[in-house]
DNA sequence: TAGTGGTCTAGACCACAAT
DNA sequence: TTGTGGTCTAGACCACTAC
């Protein structure tokens, strides 16, 4: 037979194996207080480093949520899902996108936003293939589900396509809906294209997403709505990485 | 004026930002050794969990690797593209569509697999629409690019449709790819979906991977090959997170 | 053999949450 | 006020890498 290495296992590694199986048992609910680093330390006779590494395990499983002050908390395992099916298109969204993402929470979805007049970063411009420099409407949101943040996102639209016309502000006039605004100005986007990675959050998304400020990561979207070859907005969106799924279907031509 | 926070900065993070800094700078090059913690103890007075602290910033960030016994190292920052425009379509492939992916790195690329008949888990039967218990192909791939792993992925097919054809074997047969083998026994696929999300890499996965135990994170794919409503094929599909970014091109109708 | 990162002990102080 | 998790010190042993 087979000689498996049967390494030692080690101390956290256990630990952490036993509040899991707990949770899958069912003895930990969503919500419930989970044993803290004092309470494994005496039940396991370890060290507070030791404790500590197992429910970094935990918290990085995105099983717990430390609650500095408060203790570890066992937290939601449901993804909301962003479904990019009939996402873009003619038809005037109603309701808007997020809110048919969010339609699974109990309680109420909605966002922030704001839009300001910026001048292109090296990046804004590359994105949308216009000159450094060159004013773009910024649009910033945040978007709530259940009560807490699960998405942030930034839009940038050159405003030499938008600027003095009626769709200036993404989120001020009556068209709402980036290919409906577009249309409105005689711009036809024909393409949405969607770039998604996974990265470590950076500190202010963190902050903003209220997710720990170590050990988290997040999804990012980096999409371009496009008529022809020009780019006529660019986006970055950003998902607490255990929350969300993003489902793409492609359809396979005859 | 407003009046900042401007909480005492940690000392971990401090160190990690000198760090992030130099490489930004160009002091270390991809590949070169960083600092170790004995280094950091020594040049910033700390102790050693401090400096491991600061390390493990960015190890979390995918800016540095350690690598036991040896030191720590600065990663690759390339991330291989998987695009998938024209990815399914009636055309046989060729090359395949992971060559394409990898077609920017340097190495050569490339990858194994193994079929075997199997019988249907819970999870499977689901992805599937069969019944539990029910006889599959299983195919495990691991796919390399630049001499290491960089992507895994498990496909089930359901033998009452391939089984005893040709095509049973997804990889030995003359036909390849799962459109055109279906389409060789007349199914005929006319869509695929694909969910992504992001979790924590299992133990299992970051040892295949080749990725740190702790703190790694993967980008994953759930792809389904529909004709009509029924599932032809399922995958899972697993990348390192801070190694891929995946494309959709999403047509918008007229 | 010397040095590395991974794990672990046994303490400590702090800001913050709950009471 | 008490307890919590976040940070930090000052040691230790181990398996493994590089020489």
């Amino acid at each position: 037979m087979t000689d498996t290495p049967d390494r030692a296992p080690h101390r956290y590694v256990e630990i952490a194996n036993d509040i899991r199986e707990a949770i899958a048992r069912g003895e930990y609910q969503v919500g419930d207080r989970l044993p803290g680093e004092n309470v494994l330390m005496q039940r396991y006779g370890v060290a507070r480093a030791t404790a500590r590494d197992a429910l970094a395990v935990l918290r990085h499983e995105g099983l717990a949520i430390a609650r500095p002050g408060a203790g570890v908390y066992v937290t939601s395992r449901k993804r909301l899902i962003r479904d990019s099916t009939d996402r873009y298109s003619r038809r005037q969204a109603s309701p808007p996108p997020f809110m048919t993402d969010a339609a699974n929470s109990n309680h109420e979805a909605g966002w922030e936003h704001v839009s300001e007049r910026k001048s292109a970063t090296t990046r804004v411009a590359e994105l949308l293939g216009i000159a450094v420099g060159e004013p773009v409407m910024e649009t910033a949101y945040r978007f709530f589900a259940d009560g807490s943040p699960v998405q942030l996102s930034w839009s940038w639209e050159p405003l030499s396509l938008t600027g003095g016309t009626p769709v200036e502000q993404p989120e001020e006039g009556s068209v709402t809906g980036v290919i409906a605004r577009m249309d409105a100005i005689g711009q036809r986007v024909d393409r949405v294209v969607e770039k998604v990675t996974a990265r470590a959050a950076t500190t202010s998304e963190a902050e903003r997403l209220q997710l720990p400020q170590r050990g988290s990561y997040v999804l990012v979207i980096e999409r371009r709505h496009y008529a022809g070859d020009l780019a006529v907005e660019a986006c970055d969106i950003v998902f607490p990485g255990d929350r969300y799924e993003l489902t793409y279907a492609i359809p396979v031509p005859d």
